[in-house]
DNA sequence: ACAGTTAATGAAAAAATATGTCAATAAAAA
DNA sequence: TTTTTATTGACATATTTTTTCATTAACTGT
């Protein structure tokens, strides 16, 4: 997502994209390990940009589907630039660098549960962890 | 996890099963979708169970492997019982009945993300969710 | 460019969430 | 029973998040 093509979005929707909203999507852009808000706030205060903007604009962009969360299992939340639509997240649990895997096949599991339980399975929360390339080296 | 056998647990750490964490433990074990701190506090306040207890035991709990949380897209924190090791929960999103569902084969989905990522992939989060059999019928 | 209109920001207050302290209490051991 | 130890709860404190509202900045039409 391009920051040209993030203005158009929010401008379609009489949305205004402010020089803190491209700050703040910026940051994440180029933190592609992910951000806590505490540590955004802490980079943007630089800049002069509110804790509360920057809450606002973690919001806007989650709702439109250009950031999410991930958590790692000492339960640290963290937001990262992502895609919209159905991807999830490879986390490493060393350095909390992420990637995106977007191809998941779950039919076959999802059928299996949905025939042991009666229930009907819609959809999934999946996200995996483990260790990047570079940690496993130094590991 | 009977009562019994988590008395039996406590015990062998030197711990004591007292009625508070009896009661605690009971109110996850009875609301399989888990419940937040604020709905855990809120009904066991009737019983006089303080909120620093309820953080403790829940923490106990958790850290022995029966309680886990769950962080789902909306950004809740549920906490709900379950056995220790590898588990994942089915929720269904009418009525928030929940069933267990140990058996998940990621391997080969893990596999091919491991090989396009070069991560080494070492487990993941997962939670289905759909509609139970009872709210199927009703919709 | 200018005035009118609407959206966004930031400072501060308020609310919600989580942790720490310590005297009183309850359970186990002696 | 008496002593010892773990646990609890009230309260204080800290942290995180949301709300409020006057000010500021961005768009709109002229
Ligand atoms: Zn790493
Ligand atoms: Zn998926
Ligand atoms: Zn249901
Ligand atoms: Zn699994």
């Amino acid at each position: 997502m391009s920051t040209e093509e993030l203005k158009a979005l929010f401008n379609q929707s009489g949305q205004r994209f402010t020089a803190q909203r491209e700050a703040v999507w910026q940051l994440f852009v180029e933190h592609p390990r992910g951000l806590t808000i505490a540590q955004a706030t802490t980079v943007l205060a630089e800049r002069k940009i509110s804790q509360t903007t920057i809450y606002r604009t973690v919001k806007n962009l989650q709702d439109m589907g250009y950031l999410r969360w991930v958590h790692n299992p000492e339960g640290e939340h963290r937001y990262l630039a992502t895609r919209p639509g159905h991807t999830h997240m490879l986390v490493c649990r060393q350095c909390d660098r992420a990637v995106e895997c977007s191809d998941c096949d779950l039919s076959v599991l999802e059928q299996l549960i949905a025939r042991k339980t009666d229930f009907t399975v819609e959809g999934h929360y999946l996200e995996f962890y483990g260790l990047c390339p570079n940690c496993r080296k130094t590991l």
